[in-house]
DNA sequence: AGTGAAATGAACACACC
DNA sequence: GGTGTGTTCATTTCACT
């Protein structure tokens, strides 16, 4: 399934904002509404776009604590059982395993640093997990509204 | 400014479905169409939430390539130097000061690895900029929408 | 803060060019 | 891909509690 430049340009229209009408999108990207739509459900259908969300500030929600945090397993763990043992805890924002000595880096808030600290030993009480290493955030210098990327891959120069 | 169990419950909705029509929120958690979107307009103009988008699959795009990168600076580098530095490049999509030895914390997508090696390349090319560490994605294992939070934050147990 | 009613405009599903 | 139309539904504003 390829994308042309309109796909791209509706695309792009939707991340910047979620609730434009079918008929705002069209007069920006050259298109009536029936026809935005008509692409938007086959971007829905394809998988490319999985829904629509709320941009929502974590802190103004409570959550003025974040951490990465590197997850040490033993042995062989295979990804599925770092997954099972990560997703239990609400926290967790999101987690993936990468390559480098740790097995697994995951992406927690909390309310504040007890709250972190009692996410770090209920991470530490799961069987595989051998060894953590936390890194605080401090400060967010970019976050783009949903970590997405732009519509537009850059082609290398 | 202070969040009741209705503001809560209807963040919540809109984090699942952001393009959710008012009177359906309503159903949900017991109000009209109007009193939802009077609630809605504060929640935006308070900045709790801050914009609605479309929650698209990357590598739908055409970004295949993830990759965590600390960056080490020279001696004393202000974050809004580190900031600098890093958001001209297209491809970062979050960056973090954090706690521990680097100085910061850059989330990359790029095409694909050639690509994700440019854009290290770059990186490694700014003045502030003395080392790298990249941690390549392998598989994602857990990621919400937008690495949004839960409305709820959990209580401590 | 909430509701309810009325007017405007969007969405949707057609058939059709 | 663009129009047209008709129906349904959402949004918005206002009066009122």
């Amino acid at each position: 399934m390829r994308l042309d430049e309109l796909d791209r340009h509706i695309v792009a229209r939707l991340l910047q904002d979620g609730r434009a009408s079918y008929a705002q999108i069209g007069d920006k990207v050259g298109l009536s509404a029936p026809a935005v739509k008509r692409r938007v459900d086959r971007l829905r259908a394809d998988g490319v776009i999985n829904g629509f969300s709320a941009v929502v500030d974590p802190a103004a929600l409570g959550w003025t604590t974040e951490a990465f945090i590197e997850i040490f397993c033993t042995g062989a763990t295979s990804p599925e059982e770092i997954s099972s043992s990560v997703r239990v805890h609400p926290e967790v924002v999101a987690a993936y395993t990468i390559s480098g000595d740790a097995s697994a880096l995951v992406h927690v808030r909390a309310r504040d640093i007890q709250h972190l600290e009692q996410v770090l030993e209920r991470l530490r009480r799961e069987d595989n997990i051998t060894a953590t290493k936390t890194s605080i955030v401090l400060s967010r210098l970019i976050g783009r509204p949903t970590d997405a990327p732009s519509p537009e891959p850059v082609t290398g120069q």
